[in-house]
DNA sequence: CTCAGTGTTCAGTG
DNA sequence: TCACTGAACACTGA
């Protein structure tokens, strides 16, 4: 379920267990498709014996710094999770890559769908696909002036603009959905239409929502009980928010959105 | 058996 | 070139 706020947790998870310490052994599985301009063995032997300084990521794109070039980078498409054990018995299901330090402790990359990338790269955020990233709402949220000119500039239904990951870089479909209902924000409503005031809602809501998201470690259980997201699941034609008002589903851009007429007017 | 899907890329169109 | 749309990708699980 990999949005902004799931890799950040799983970042945080492999800075906590990895860093400063040493790789003992890499085993991959030989995907072609997963493993992206490198082959899974030269991964693999590129990885051992170096040691891991710490854990980055910009939008929904991880990777690793180590004692030496390249580094690995990861993106979990649209399933796939980090995994942290001590027991090659544990290894999770899907798997993809397994990195054990000499400590033993093992990190998993699994990734069912195979929509995910695994790759080695010189210099991760300076090269494509990191470097074409936009602002990520964690890090370094622009401000509501510098938002309005972003945004004056698309035609296109500011649901779609927020899933732009050159502009939006982290922002996925039920964050996308959450946001405007919070603002209150029709999906639909083309995105230089956008008033002063609704970008400077639609930029708090952001803010808000990442950080709570993040802060409760991307565990959906504890998000706060009046968030869309509890109630956008399954397309139900009986859906309601925890206030009672209907929730709808529609197409844009190609994604499923889920809103609320009651609150998100036209 | 059918089909949606928490993502990205690329060809095609205007 | 830009802005935008829709299909393709690959596979699980409902």
């Amino acid at each position: 379920m990999p949005e902004l706020p799931e890799v950040e947790t799983w970042r945080a998870l492999a800075e906590r267990h990895l860093a400063g310490k040493r790789i003992a052994s890499v085993a991959t599985v030989p995907d072609p498709i997963v493993f992206s301009g490198i082959a899974p063995r030269r991964f693999a032997s590129s990885l051992r014996g170096r040691e891991i300084t710490a854990a980055h990521r910009r939008g929904k794109q991880l990777w690793f710094a180590l004692d030496r070039r390249p580094w690995p980078a990861f993106h979990f498409g649209m399933t796939g999770s980090f995994r942290v054990y001590q027991s090659r018995r544990d290894r999770p299901r899907f798997w993809k890559v397994e990195i054990r330090t000499e400590d033993g402790t093992r990190l998993a990359m699994t990734n069912a769908r195979r929509l995910g990338r695994i790759r080695l790269l010189d210099d991760p955020p300076t090269e494509p696909p990191i470097s074409r990233l936009g602002f990520d709402p964690f890090l370094d949220l622009p401000t509501a002036a510098r938002l309005r000119t972003s945004l004056e500039a698309r035609r296109g239904p500011i649901k779609t603009v927020l899933l732009d990951q050159s502009l939006f870089a982290g922002v996925g479909n039920w964050l996308a959905d959450e946001v405007l209902y919070q603002a209150r924000i029709h999906p639909q409503r083309p995105a230089y239409t956008l008033l002063p005031s609704e970008v400077a809602c639609l930029r708090s809501k952001l803010r808000a929502i990442v950080r709570k998201a993040v802060a409760v470690e991307a565990d959906a259980s504890r998000f706060p009980t009046t968030w869309l997201f509890h109630h956008r699941w399954g397309k139900r034609p009986d859906a309601v928010t925890s206030r009672g008002d209907r929730v709808a589903f529609t197409t844009i851009g190609g994604r499923t959105t889920a809103w609320v007429p009651a609150v998100q007017k036209q």
